[in-house]
DNA sequence: ATTTTACAAATTTTT
DNA sequence: TTTGTAAAAT
């Protein structure tokens, strides 16, 4: 029988035998509860249950790739193949491209990201004539967001009063109308957002019995991760396809639930138990991951909420560090303390910058921790924040593909019409989109039909213009169908003139704009190769495109980030683990936020927030905050935040300077702080003026002999980097970061638009375009 | 139609 | 600080 199970303890191991009926499981913080449905999954397959039959909904994709690999270590990689795994959006699209059509929505659908979704309501918003000021484009989509994930349906909105008299109140009474105008604009654009993803499957579920019975037949075993952050829609989902079998196991901790302003409801944790009142509920309690200090202090800070659930989490590991706490004077003497701190930390244990993270609130904060770490040299990694997919140039050359693949897409249509410019301009496209609106088809349509756009007072010329765009993406479309992805892309790319643009513009920026390009056709490239490896892969640029909306920063592990610092969002770090945590700029108004701090309820997330972050640390944590803090453009001052207060004072080893300005040995405890910058700075020369200031770009820690140098390209992202050789001849040994070493056996063409014949050392033979190949020499 | 210039506003978290 | 938008000039 299965060895695994010996290394469950009690709970755990029950969790994992009750297959059979509905499950609820509670997981602690550090419990190891991927491992409960890792060995879950595997549990059920080895009882003979097929892999085709299981459902698994993970909160990221990596989670998902990754329990994959671990299941498949388990019963071996052709039977883990067919489980279905990943995130509801993910899994819901993959059967709405297959059972769309039920719908009238074409199987090549677009997903609209954000972006592309407001753009949609702001343009709505124009042609409404409405005030912009009132109808903010970004609260409407908020709005629009939240009646989607609680499945409210224009039919639904109008006889809801309540709802009416809420949107009357905020001056909005035309939200109804704008809700109903956005549905019908992404319908007739083939499109979806995220929302629809979740409401679009429970529409189909409700609507056609034949297809839920189906599904409902195929997922007989059904598992959902993070269950505290799923919405009401996803809930009902699950609720639905679990019916007939109700083999459904839940895994959350509410403690941990952090993601309300996405609609997500802690009250289906609740639901659960009522709606299966037969249900076997299972406490995992024990944390395997972090120190005494750690859980002890993670338990007295959640204490502070009057919504939880009961439950002890405990821990026999080892008492630990105390949490340091440190109070800097600037957010700059803050990031300095940091990366020193990671410096030494690392120096002391031998422990490799990989066992390092630093978690803030908002993106905005990363700035100064990235040069600080940069100023000593320490190779880091940020994630989240613009991921490369929403950079404005590679968004650019995506909507070219759209387009060519989905006609009706329409904000793919207005981002490229212009673009590079050809004389098509506000007025022209206004004046298609009242044709198009009138006839009720797309703006493509409109435009390809020269005889119906110059009636609308669009000049001979300009159709013209219209004619030939339209033509061109026509013919991209042709091509996207013959070629494969990477060579119909790299046609599309140079054929709409949007690469010369782009080489044209010689600054700084246009530079690393061409790059970026370089590196979508590089990762179009690597996709295609991967998905040739896959026995059903479809390696087609179609494909490619489909779920690129999908795809988050978090997903995107790359190889060689082992061993770098992690920087991220708290909200990103969920369900991460690093020995040692950072938690910086833990000040009142940004952690909690400013706009978290009305009720208690929001508060009371910020706090299961601050839980998340404190117990992402394995061995040791630190805490710090600055005095006055860079912001808006100017120097404000903080107060140290309100759940610092709230840990229990045994854990806490506190840093906190004594800040009076006229004594001047007690403000600087640790050595080699640079100095700040601005008002922070000039503060700091009244202290010492015995002393001129260090500057700041000779970081007073040597760097210590035996250390692996770093490479200054260890500390920028891939796509930063510069390019490889430029020229090979035959014969030359080369390195490619994907294929690894080989030799070079052809070449045709010259300069950058050679390419390469490769036989590379591990059987493979390639052809490779010098532009994008980024060869090294070996 | 497009480019330049000036000025204002805004800053939470993400599939 | 950056970002976007509006008005003015080409």
């Amino acid at each position: 029988m299965s060895t695994y199970l010996d290394q469950l303890n009690p709970a755990q191991k029950s969790a994992v035998l009750a297959t059979e009926g509905p499950v609820m499981v509670i997981a602690g913080a550090g419990s190891g509860k991927t491992r409960v449905l890792t060995y879950r999954i595997a549990y059920l397959m080895e009882r003979g249950v097929d892999s085709f039959n299981i459902l698994s909904l993970t909160f990221t994709n990596k989670a998902a790739r990754e329990m994959k690999e671990r299941i498949a270590r388990l019963v071996g990689d052709s039977e883990a193949r067919n489980l279905w795994m990943g995130t509801f959006h993910s899994v819901f699209a993959r059967i709405l491209r297959a059972e769309g059509h039920h719908l009238g929505y074409p199987s090549n659908f677009t997903i609209y990201d954000t972006e592309d979704a407001r753009k949609v309501i702001t343009n709505l918003i124009k042609e409404m004539n409405l005030d912009k000021e009132i109808y903010k484009p970004k609260t409407v989509q908020n709005r629009i967001s939240a009646f989607k994930n609680n499945l409210i349906t224009p039919k639904i909105y109008d006889r809801r009063e309540e709802l009416i008299a809420q949107d009357s109140a905020a001056k909005m009474p035309l939200m109804g109308s704008l809700y109903t105008a956005y549905l019908d604009r992404c319908f007739r654009s083939g499109a979806m957002d995220f929302d629809d993803l979740l409401l679009k499957t429970n529409e189909l579920l409700a609507k056609f019995p034949a297809v839920l019975a189906k599904y409902q037949d195929r997922f007989k075993y059904i598992m959902v991760d993070e269950y505290q952050d799923t919405n009401h829609s996803q809930y009902i989902i699950v609720k639905a396809l679990a019916s007939r079998f109700e083999n459904v196991c839940v895994v959350g901790d509410d403690a941990q639930s952090i993601y309300s302003f996405r609609g997500a409801n802690i009250q289906n944790i609740l639901n659960f138990n009522r709606d299966y009142p037969e249900a076997n509920i299972y406490k995992l309690e024990q944390n395997y991951r972090s120190s005494q200090h750690i859980v002890k202090a993670a338990n007295s800070i959640i204490a502070h909420n009057q919504d939880q659930l009961q439950k002890k989490v405990w821990t026999s590991n080892e008492e630990g560090e105390l949490i340091t706490v440190f109070k800097a004077i600037s957010d700059y003497e803050e990031s300095n303390y940091v990366s020193e701190q990671i410096f030494e930390w690392s120096q002391r244990n031998q422990w490799h910058y990989g066992n390092f993270s630093i978690l803030y609130r908002t993106n905005a904060q990363s700035r100064s921790f990235e040069d600080a770490l940069r100023r000593r040299n320490i190779p880091y990694r940020i994630y989240g924040g613009l991921s490369f997919y929403q950079r404005k140039e590679v968004k650019d050359v995506l909507a070219y593909f759209r387009l060519a693949l989905n006609n009706n897409d329409e904000e793919a249509f207005r981002r490229v019409v212009n673009l590079p410019k050809r004389g098509i301009g506000d007025t022209t496209l206004d004046r298609l989109n009242v044709l198009a609106q009138e006839n009720r088809v797309s703006l493509f349509e409109v435009a390809e039909n020269a005889i119906l756009s110059s009636q609308a007072g669009i000049q001979a010329a300009t159709c013209k213009r219209l004619a030939d765009f339209c033509a061109a993406i026509r013919s991209y479309a042709v091509e996207i169908e013959k070629r494969d992805a990477f060579s119909a892309a790299d046609y599309v790319v140079r054929g709409s003139g949007l690469l010369r643009e782009m080489e044209e513009d010689k600054t700084p920026e246009g530079a690393s704009r061409v790059q970026n390009v370089e590196e979508l056709l590089n990762a179009i490239q690597d996709f295609a190769d991967g998905q040739l490896q896959i026995e059903d892969g479809d390696p087609s640029l179609s494909n490619f495109v489909q779920d690129i909306a999908l795809i988050t920063d978090a997903d995107n592990s790359g190889e060689d980030d082992g061993k770098k610092v992690a920087l991220m969002t708290v909200h990103l770090a969920k369900g991460l683990e690093f020995p040692c945590v950072f938690v910086v700029g833990m000040e009142e108004s940004l952690f909690p936020s400013m706009m978290a701090m009305n009720t208690r309820t929001e508060l009371e997330e910020e706090r299961r927030l601050f839980y998340v972050a404190l117990t992402r640390a394995e061995k040791k944590a630190f805490l710090t905050y600055a005095h006055s803090r860079f912001r808006w453009g100017k120097t404000i001052d903080c107060e140290p935040s309100r759940f610092i207060d709230e840990i229990d004072e045994q854990h806490l080893d506190l840093q906190i300077p004594d800040f009076n300005p006229f004594s001047d040995e007690t403000f600087l405890p640790y050595s080699g702080s640079g100095f700040g910058k601005g008002s922070s700075a000039r503060f700091q020369k009244k202290l010492n003026k015995s002393e001129p200031p260090k500057t700041v770009d000779k970081p007073t820690i040597p760097p210590v002999k035996g250390m692996r140098p770093l490479s200054s390209s260890d500390a920028i992202p891939s796509y930063e980097r510069g390019q490889g050789l430029k020229e090979v001849v035959k014969g030359m040994r080369v390195q490619h970061a994907r294929f690894g070493t080989g030799t070079v056996t052809f070449v045709e063409g010259e300069g950058p638009n050679a390419k390469a014949t490769i036989q590379f050392d591990h059987g493979e033979e390639k052809k490779l375009l010098m532009k994008f190949a980024k060869l090294k020499t070996v």
